[in-house]
Order: structure tokens, then C-alpha cells, then sequence
DNA sequence: TGAATGACTTCGG
DNA sequence: CCCGAAGCCATTC
């Protein structure tokens, strides 16, 4: 145990992602400071599989595309989950993903 | 300590 | 915008 930081930040910041809203790992990184470690927010995310506060699905990369779906449980889980709120999602590719676009640094400002 | 990994991003063509 | 390759940095073995 003992895992610090990183994690929690991001952990904190997913849980921080207003509801029908999506944004990037870029976006996170930056916003923690680690601009450049958009793959150390995934890997967060990974850790965040412990945290079932922290929703991941609301995190794609830059491109709107739902490149950690692999990683749920379900096949389509994070794209359900998505559309659940309202995001239009097809082929694993976000809708609209501009408009959806949330970006903490501007939130959060 | 060093090498490998990864849910990304950016650059050049 | 699409494709291929390099860079990035923290975690894990």
C-alpha cells in the first residue's frame, strides 16, 4: 500500500467531471501538472477500477474515442454507460465530442 | 538499478 | 484527417 499521489489526483479530478460531460487525459495531466503523462492518467485509471467513484468511462483520449473500453468489464459497458448520460457514442467514438468536451483547467480555474 | 509496460500525445509524411 | 514513429513519465518486475 502506500501508493501516493498521482492516483488520487486523478481520482479526484474523474470524480470532479460534471454528469453528461467527457474529457482527456491530456487534459487531466495538464491540469495535475504532469503535462506529458496523459499515459500515467491512464494508468490511474486503472487503479481507479478500485474506485468505482471515479468515473472512468468520462475519460477518453484526445480524439473523443473510448480507447479504454477493453479494460471494463463489459464489452460495450463504457459506451452504456456513456449514453446513459446522454453522449452519443458510435463505433467507440464520441459524438459531438467538442461540445461534450470538459476541460478541467477551464472548469476548475 | 535497469528494463519493460501502458486506458496518450505530438510530430512528420 | 489518416498513418507510422518517437517521446513522455510513473509504476511494476
Amino acid at each position: 500500500m502506500k501508493e501516493p499521489s498521482f492516483f488520487d489526483r486523478v481520482h479526484e479530478v474523474a470524480k470532479l467531471i460534471p454528469y453528461g460531460r467527457v474529457t482527456s487525459y491530456g487534459a487531466i495531466a495538464k491540469y495535475l501538472g504532469a503535462a506529458g503523462s496523459a499515459r500515467m492518467v491512464g494508468w490511474a485509471m486503472n487503479a481507479s477500477g478500485k474506485d468505482p467513484d471515479v468515473p472512468a468511462h468520462r475519460v477518453v483520449n484526445r480524439k473523443g474515442l473510448l480507447t479504454g473500453k477493453h479494460h471494463f468489464a463489459g464489452t460495450n459497458l463504457m459506451q452504456q454507460l456513456l449514453e446513459s448520460e446522454g453522449i452519443r457514442v458510435v463505433d467507440n467514438q464520441i459524438q459531438d465530442f467538442e461540445t461534450l468536451f470538459w476541460d478541467p483547467m477551464k472548469a476548475l480555474s
